[in-house]
DNA sequence: TATGAGATCAACT
DNA sequence: GTTGATCTCATAC
């Protein structure tokens, strides 16, 4: 049987909830794309999140409906991908660290100029380079093209630890990924 | 293997 | 003017 797509009812529910389901579901993009090895949850109430101060122009997404992609400029250089999630207005997303190559992958080689498939999409930027994903694509739903994604149909083995790269509120445990992936944008212990 | 600089921009102080 | 949900390349060990 083909994996369900993932609607906007699942993305309605808790970032803590959505973020371990997301591990092992397929991400395309245009169809590249690949199964999510890792990702990271913000929520509304926590400093490290964009939302945390409230709505800006370039937060406003977040503010908005469940289901919407919203994609930021990271250190003036690289995109990030995140899928808005709980009731609208809750400003609470999931960030997309790092996806299994599996579709595409002659496409997202050359965007990226490398031919090492796990350097392709192991890192948000990177992730976002390889499928094409770039702020023109902020506020898009996810249940329509480009974006297709498929529900897991088997339950992973899920890790646990803190987040990446962030000083604010880096202890909380709120990075998920699959177990022992080779993947990772950087390894779970 | 590990560390450091540079790229480059929008939000925030 | 400083900082950041990053990555690459160069240089050092």
């Amino acid at each position: 049987m083909l994996s369900a797509k993932l609607n906007r009812a699942f993305f309605a529910r808790s970032v803590h909830a959505v973020a371990p389901d997301l591990i092992g579901a397929t991400l395309l993009f245009d169809g590249a794309g690949g199964r999510i090895v890792e990702v990271e949850a913000y929520h509304h109430t926590d400093p490290a999140a964009h939302s945390f101060r409230g709505r800006t122009e370039r937060n406003a997404v977040m503010f908005g409906a469940p289901g919407y992609a919203y994609v930021y400029r990271s250190y003036g250089i690289h995109w990030c991908l995140n899928f808005v999630c709980e009731p609208e207005g809750s400003a609470s997303a999931v960030l997309i660290r790092a996806i299994e190559p599996i579709a595409g992958l002659g496409r997202m080689r050359r965007r990226r100029a490398t031919a090492d498939a796990r350097l392709l999409c192991s890192g948000p930027g990177r992730l976002c380079q390889a499928l094409g994903v770039s702020v023109i694509h902020n506020g898009l739903a996810l249940d329509r093209k480009p974006f297709e994604l498929l529900a897991r149909s088997e339950e992973p083995q899920i890790a646990v630890g803190m987040r990446i790269g962030i000083t604010k509120a880096a202890e909380l445990p709120w990075r998920y990924g699959l177990a022992g992936s080779r993947f990772l944008s950087k390894p779970f212990r």
